[in-house]
DNA sequence: TGACATCTACTATCTTTTTAGTATTACTTC
DNA sequence: GAAGTAATACTAAAAAGATAGTAGATGTCA
């Protein structure tokens, strides 16, 4: 398989959002970060990113001993389609109905919502 | 498998967003409706509805001849959980984080701009 | 140098998801 | 009632995803 455009599954995200979030890591750091905190063996997450180093998300450089991974693509590369999927075939492309559920489910804090004001304001 | 509080896969979740749509349909309607536009047999969507059954996802009742599904959960339900899930391992809980993206990446019409404020204010 | 720890490679397995063929049942219409 | 149409049931299986064990390589340090 030399190069697939796929979307990582979730997982697969997990993986990259800590290493968007931290920069380039190894297995362990990466699997003490994952944010499902979900208990998993080392090789498990070795395999992954293995796996998604040979899909073409991560490259991959030697460090003294360890391996250390980065993301190929930058998150708004990799997410912008991906939220383009979840709007169209969840949400009937509709913006404010993600943010609808969002603004219900989730906690926001004044700040966040400051800064989304901040965005709408910004785009029109 | 009796019941599983699980989340929907993609496929699964594009079967549930017809039906919030458009309200109880037969396999063909779904078939025809799903978002992503890909060719599938009928029984390809017919078996993951079964399936779907099964799982406690949808519910079924006979309408002349053919099969009549719907969602046994709202669309808040299901989605709510999801979208958590979402922001917490992807986008690192920050919803602000979440609208840049749909911003920047999705076409919004000065409508539904109109109405992401409204959510807003109504939130403060 | 030898004991121990850490890391990667290789391999295997289980589960879920996605796909669809074939058989059967029921309805329609001539 | 036979032919055709349309639906579901049953079954299978390929593909993807998640999990982890074992072996071998390498580095550390007493």
């Amino acid at each position: 398989m030399p190069n697939k455009p796929n979307q990582p599954s979730n997982l697969e995200l997990q993986v990259l959002s800590v290493l968007w979030d931290k920069g380039p890591s190894t297995v362990r750091d990466v699997l003490a970060a994952l944010p499902d905190g979900k208990e998993r063996a080392y090789t498990t997450v070795l395999t992954i990113m293995q796996n998604m180093e040979k899909k073409g998300f991560l490259s991959r450089s030697q460090k003294g001993n360890a391996h250390v991974y980065e993301p190929k693509e930058s998150q708004q590369k990799t997410l912008g389609p991906m939220m383009q999927n979840l709007l169209r075939n969840v949400f009937g492309g509709k913006v404010s109905s993600v943010m609808q559920h969002l603004l219900e489910d989730a906690e926001v804090s004044d700040e966040e919502l400051k800064e989304i004001r901040r965005l709408i304001d910004q785009r029109k």
